[in-house]
DNA sequence: CATCACTGCAACCCTATGATTGCAGTTCGC
DNA sequence: GCGAACTGCAATCATAGGGTTGCAGTGATG
């Protein structure tokens, strides 16, 4: 299990600036970590290092190919994430519209509890 | 302009552990930050700085309520999130699957170009 | 076979930032 | 008016983690 993480975790994983471009080359297509060294301004073992975080999240995926290690950015994890939030988003709405409807029309509202 | 940061940076914004739990209280209901203090294992002014980051994300509002200020959080703004994140990751599969029919098929794909 | 490229691991540095305490200013309740 | 509660600002602390260098192991290439 190691794409199931929960949303707060993916988002720490996004969140980081160097990753995100890691990310979005490996969006262009797959790449080894050396590949990626070659094309950013940090070492290969930085570089190494987000991997391993985005693997982690399930954000991305490694291959070996050869001698050398591919990894291809996993967009449908993106997705998945996209959904969770979306979801939570959409409950916040919800439970506001309840409490502003409730504060105007503060009659039939809550019944029984504690 | 305080609604329309690059999704990494929002990702960024919930990717810290207190500022989600914050955030997730905040979507059960409108809140001060003294009365998150109250609740959470953290000083008012740690949560405060939580709350400045968010509300720089468009991630939470705040409303003067007499001598207070309640935070409330905005869903709207986690859902734009989510369709910026999912389109993204629609992206990549599509690059994806481009680049894995070009390589079983090298034919009638790529045309000009150094 | 000798060399070169790519990987993995480990130790280390240094900055960003999450968290704290302390104080001063405002608004509410009595 | 006085005390209590809430806010904002500033200084400080301490840890997490992003980045680096160095070395050893392994598969490709000539």
């Amino acid at each position: 299990m190691t794409a199931d993480a929960a949303p707060a975790v993916v988002c720490a994983a996004l969140g980081e600036p160097t990753r995100w471009k890691i990310l979005t080359r490996l969006g262009e297509g797959p790449m080894s970590a050396s590949a990626l060294a070659k094309v950013m301004p940090v070492s290969r073992q930085a570089i190494g290092k987000h991997l391993d975080v985005l693997r982690e999240v399930g954000l991305v995926e490694s291959e070996q190919r050869g001698r050398e290690v591919v990894y291809v950015a996993v967009g449908a994890r993106l997705n998945a994430l996209a959904r969770e939030l979306d979801r939570i988003g959409r409950v916040w709405e919800t439970r506001l519209l309840r409490i502003k409807e409730l504060a105007e029309n503060p009659d039939a509202g809550p019944p029984a509890g504690s």
